[in-house]
DNA sequence: CTACAAGCTCTAGTAACTAGAGGTTCAAGC
DNA sequence: GCTTGAACCTCTAGTTACTAGAGCTTGTAG
């Protein structure tokens, strides 16, 4: 099967500018052209490209993917490599999380600071302060 | 008290450059200068950086900054809208918090099925696929 | 008065796209 | 065969919140 952008687009979500952005900086290979110039996509550039969406969605940024690519597709050891790519990744969203909660929290005291005052003010802002 | 850039950037803790920047874009007022054109900072400019950073702290954006300084200083509704933009900051950090949480168990099932498998590759890449 | 730290401006780079202008190609209907 | 409109093309610039660096000037301590 051979897809325009707009089928691939259509097959993995990604919308169209990305699919040309993710091209133009080279972690998705580059299509091959009609007679009309316009882009040709394989099942392999589909597959790559449920790859990368995928990993967005967890979170890893280009950059990491482009390693993880490099590593599936190369040297012995970089089943290990991929493994430590994630779990780092796995860190960094723990500690996320953990930052976020304790936002969460300063955000809570702040809004019931307010409502529990009488004045007109809203002390939202003052309590940024 | 007048401060120069670097005193202001130690009691603040917020980058030089990135005073000059939060004055570039308006968010905090242009200081006044010496006769060698060097920038000088009163006790005022201090508070509002001082608001600037902690609200930074706490995830806000500049734009949704600004809009607090702007409400903070200036209408009567101003306060209610202000508690609008914390309360809905705090959803977007709910939000946010169980996105994290929900990839982080992703990311895990990911590593927990690399380490049950015995093959000498790392199932965390192709798993992404 | 001489170093050297601290300040100045300006440009460009970062990440990961998104939007828009202005032009071309494809496919369907008549 | 022709027309229309959707889909495609390239290119530039904008977004957010800074950061880095070049090349120059000013302030201050000894």
């Amino acid at each position: 099967m051979i897809y325009s952008i707009g089928q691939l687009s259509q097959a993995t979500q990604c919308k169209i500018p990305t699919i040309r952005y993710y091209e133009e900086i080279g972690i998705l290979d580059k299509a091959s052209r009609s007679a009309g110039n316009q882009r040709q996509y394989t099942q392999m550039h589909c597959d790559r490209l449920h790859l990368i969406c995928h990993s967005r969605a967890l979170g890893f940024s280009l950059k990491e993917i482009k390693q993880l690519i490099k590593l599936q597709n190369g040297q012995f050891d970089g089943a290990h490599q991929s493994h430590q790519i994630v779990l780092s990744h796995l860190t960094d969203v723990r500690k996320k999380i953990t930052q976020l909660e304790k936002l969460e929290s300063q955000l809570l005291t702040l809004v019931e600071q307010c409502q529990q005052s009488q004045t007109p003010d809203c002390l939202c802002v003052s309590a940024l302060k």
